[in-house]
RNA sequence: GCGGGUGUAGCUCAGUGGUAGAGCGUCACGUUGCCAACGUGAAUGUCGUCGGUUCGAAUCCGAUCACCCGCUCCA
């Protein structure tokens, strides 16, 4: 059944609409799927193209669409193109390898988590009691004793073993309690918690000796190539380095469609600045990349712009934010659609020690050295295909298809289609001649639709579906006084245009 | 990872042990000519997968995979 979110919408519609209309389909279906993994049908594979161009546009090729920064100069922003797989030194360096390789140990009942290699288990069978006792604790014997001291003060020293809790068999688990709650059986089998996919370098790699990862961001790429942009490009800072690529997560629960995918797309700045700059410049990335997802669609309630607490930064950060969709499956709540975060020095620092390469930046003029500081905003390009879906997705049970895909024009797989109106009378001839002179001019931002079969209304019914804003239709008129039907997607009205308007009448819808 | 639910045609779903179905969509032909119209016809299925029970399984049992929901996780 379908699940009405805040935004009144059900996903189970949008998802079968989805897979009806060639947007998204589940990988490799007919083998039953894998988990975490989407494939893009033809028309999701143009909106997809279309919100990265758009990205790359506005923020790549024309700096923030001629936006003035915070001190009154032009955006600058260069593009890169890194690599999936890396030098797996770059991952340690960067903190992705390390903190999260330990085996974890979840107590269902209170939710607490530990490292399974620091529980330990203390086994007694005291002659008092006649049978065998579990205690859990962190640390040395001494340690989980005191942990235990109310429930031991009768039970002697006497012990039969003192071990972590990664050598106790399945069996025996079942019998320790949690160390926080106390409660028995609870525990979980220790478990890797790696969220990188790692892979095997060369044909006849060892598999841990020639380990390396697919990267789970695109971000550390820029950052490794910091040095080399500013060597060789003749730049000064303050000044921006970003691109798009798939990243890897092995996320522990992929969920909710495509918004959280093991392979996935990113579309990620860094933008280098003196440290002093950059609370401004966070503050101008943040309120652009904020109005930059209304432009493209995203308005009104559905999302906002949340600035973290204090106690959510990450340490190196002194202020992040996200651009969040009220997504059928968060309402009431907001899903992350792009992350703006100050994070200082950090990683050009961490890359600086883990590397011996030296990251700072000299400033010729004020005759000045020293390690930029840098601001990322990191969107995230598939689950901005899916909020553009949710959003675009409006019931309408007056109209024949009872549903129609409202997009932006600049977002939309299928920007214009040409009818004939009736498939004789010379009106195809026509109608051909136009949808070849759109698609000559149109075709690189998307498709343009011709049909002649069947009657208008099928036609005008399943370009609502495919969210295509506008149709041209050749009738008998047309013949004689050089005008076409305009059918508008989002009013279902009509209005006549001369032929020779049309092309100007779709660059000025499509410009966004 | 835990708990609940679902899985039959492109989509929505019916089918509780005995020949695989419907509506919509798709395609063809005819008629019509500005909103899935009408008529006639056609194509489309590893019944998620594997195994078991049975003379016989879409149906009963077990395992597994995938998706949805609630927790959890999201460095």
């Amino acid at each position: 059944m379908g699940e009405v979110g805040g935004a009144g919408k059900s996903m189970d519609d949008i998802m079968s609409l989805c897979k009806r209309r060639g947007f998204i389909y589940q990988a490799s279906e007919i083998y039953g799927g894998i988990n975490g993994f989407w494939d893009y049908g033809p028309l999701g594979t143009l909106l997809k193209k279309n919100l990265r161009d758009a990205w790359w546009q506005d923020v790549i090729m024309t700096g923030c669409r001629g936006r003035k920064g915070p001190g009154g100069q032009a955006v600058r922003v260069l593009p890169l193109d890194t690599c999936i797989i890396q030098n797996p030194k770059v991952w340690e360096a960067s903190g992705h390898v390390g903190g999260f390789n330990d085996p974890m140990v979840d107590c269902r009942a209170c939710k607490s988590r530990f490292r399974a290699d620091h529980l330990m288990v203390l086994h007694m069978r005291p002659a008092s009691v006649g049978k065998d006792l579990y205690f859990s604790g962190m640390g040395t014997l001494e340690d989980v004793r005191a942990h235990n001291a109310k429930k031991l003060k009768n039970l002697g020293e006497e012990h039969e073993s003192f071990e972590e809790y990664t050598k106790i068999n399945e069996a025996t688990r079942a019998l320790v309690p949690c160390p926080d709650c106390g409660k028995v059986g609870e525990l979980t089998a220790p478990r890797q918690f790696n969220l990188m996919f790692s892979t095997t370098i060369g044909a006849l790699g060892d598999p841990e000796k020639d380990k390396a990862y697919l990267r789970p961001e695109t971000a550390q790429g820029i950052f490794i190539n910091f040095k080399n942009v500013v060597d060789t490009v003749r730049v000064k800072l303050p000044f921006g380095i970003g691109g798009s690529g798939k990243s890897f997560r092995n996320e522990v629960t992929p969920r909710n469609f495509t918004f959280r995918s093991r392979e996935f797309e990113q579309m990620e700045v860094e933008f280098f600045c003196h440290p002093d700059e950059a609370h401004d410049w966070y503050v101008f990335w943040r309120d652009w990349r904020m109005a930059w997802w209304e432009s493209i669609g995203l308005k009104g309630e559905n999302l906002i712009l949340r600035e973290h607490d204090a106690d959510e930064l990450s340490h190196y950060s002194s202020g992040t934010s996200d651009v969040e969709y009220r997504f059928p499956f968060t309402a009431p709540g907001y899903g992350e659609l792009e992350g703006i975060a100050n994070r200082g020095c950090y990683d050009l620092t961490q890359h600086q020690e883990h590397s011996g390469a030296k990251m700072e930046y000299f400033d010729q003029e004020k005759n000045e050295r020293f390690v930029p500081h840098c601001i990322e905003p990191a969107a995230g390009l598939d689950r901005g295909v899916l909020a553009l879906l949710c959003e675009a997705y409006t019931p309408d049970e007056s109209r024949p298809s009872k549903v129609f895909m409202k997009f932006h024009p600049r977002m939309a797989p299928i920007k214009a289609a040409v009818y004939p109106l009736v498939n004789k009378d010379g009106l195809p001839e026509i109608a051909e001649k136009l949808h070849g002179e759109l698609v000559a001019r149109f075709g690189h931002l998307g498709m343009i639709e011709y049909d002649a079969k069947q009657n208008i209304g099928k036609r005008y019914a399943r370009m609502d579906e495919a969210g295509c804003p506008y149709c041209f239709t050749i009738d008998s008129d047309t013949l004689t006084d050089g005008t076409v039907t305009m059918r508008d997607r989002d009013t279902a009205s009509q209005e006549r245009i001369a032929m020779d308007k049309v092309a100007g009448f779709l660059a000025e819808k499509l410009a966004g």
